[in-house]
DNA sequence: CGTACGATCTGCT
DNA sequence: GCAGATCGTACGA
């Protein structure tokens, strides 16, 4: 059952990083779908959050959709080849986003296979932004779309994950953003293994 | 207009 | 463990 778009506007995004591990995300682009199970996220807290793209409240061409109504893809492109996508959350006006950082392949695995470029499929084809976007096909083409659409929709199959299988760490790459550097803003499935047998 | 650099990944050592 | 790829974006002049 998708999850609706009720469930982005929460204003905790730190609840929602740690929430959305263990549901699924699915997209159906040229009438193929790819989907997996989420492992991976970071959360980036509006603008007081030094390592977002909004901090200060900048508003750019690229993180326009940062300040749109929760609910959409928040999608850039990274390091000239890497296509990023976060789930924007919160309502309209405050730039809070959800990372993600990496899912484990259960429907379409050839599809995505062939859009890796790896020979065979492997546990971590999908663990990196970078490869969660590959995989799914998504591009920064998809910015601003919904996430509860027949395109992109996400959904929650009832697993359940103690806390004490989700690590919290601090946010990778963002060096430059001093003590926010540290934060424990990422979360992290333990071992996809605990994910994997309950499929 | 010019410049610096990034919410990364891969392959080679 | 580390360098290189590779280019859009941000920002200052």
């Amino acid at each position: 059952m998708m999850i609706a778009k009720e469930y982005f506007l929460n204003d905790d995004v730190l609840f929602l990083a740690e929430d959305l591990i263990g549901k699924y995300l699915f997209t159906k682009i040229g009438g193929q779908i790819a989907g997996g199970v989420i492992v991976e996220t970071e959360a980036y807290k509006g603008i007081d959050d030094k390592a977002s793209h909004a901090f200060g409240g900048r508003r750019t061409k690229r993180n326009t959709t940062m300040y749109e109504e929760g609910g959409r893809l928040y999608i850039y492109l990274c390091y000239g080849i890497h296509h990023l996508s976060n789930i924007v959350t919160n309502v309209a006006g405050i730039p809070d986003a959800v990372l993600l950082r990496g899912i484990f392949p259960t429907h379409g695995e050839e599809l995505m296979l062939k859009r890796s470029h790896k020979k065979i499929i492997t546990d971590n084809i999908g663990i990196g932004p970078g490869k969660v976007s590959a995989i799914l096909g998504l591009t920064t083409d998809f910015d601003s779309t919904p996430v509860t659409s027949d395109l992109v929709w996400l959904e929650d199959r009832h697993i359940v994950i103690p806390e004490s299988e989700i690590e919290r760490l601090p946010r990778v790459g963002v060096d430059y953003a001093g003590e926010d550097a540290k934060l424990p803003y990422r979360f992290k499935l333990k071992n996809i293994d605990s994910i994997s047998k309950r499929i």
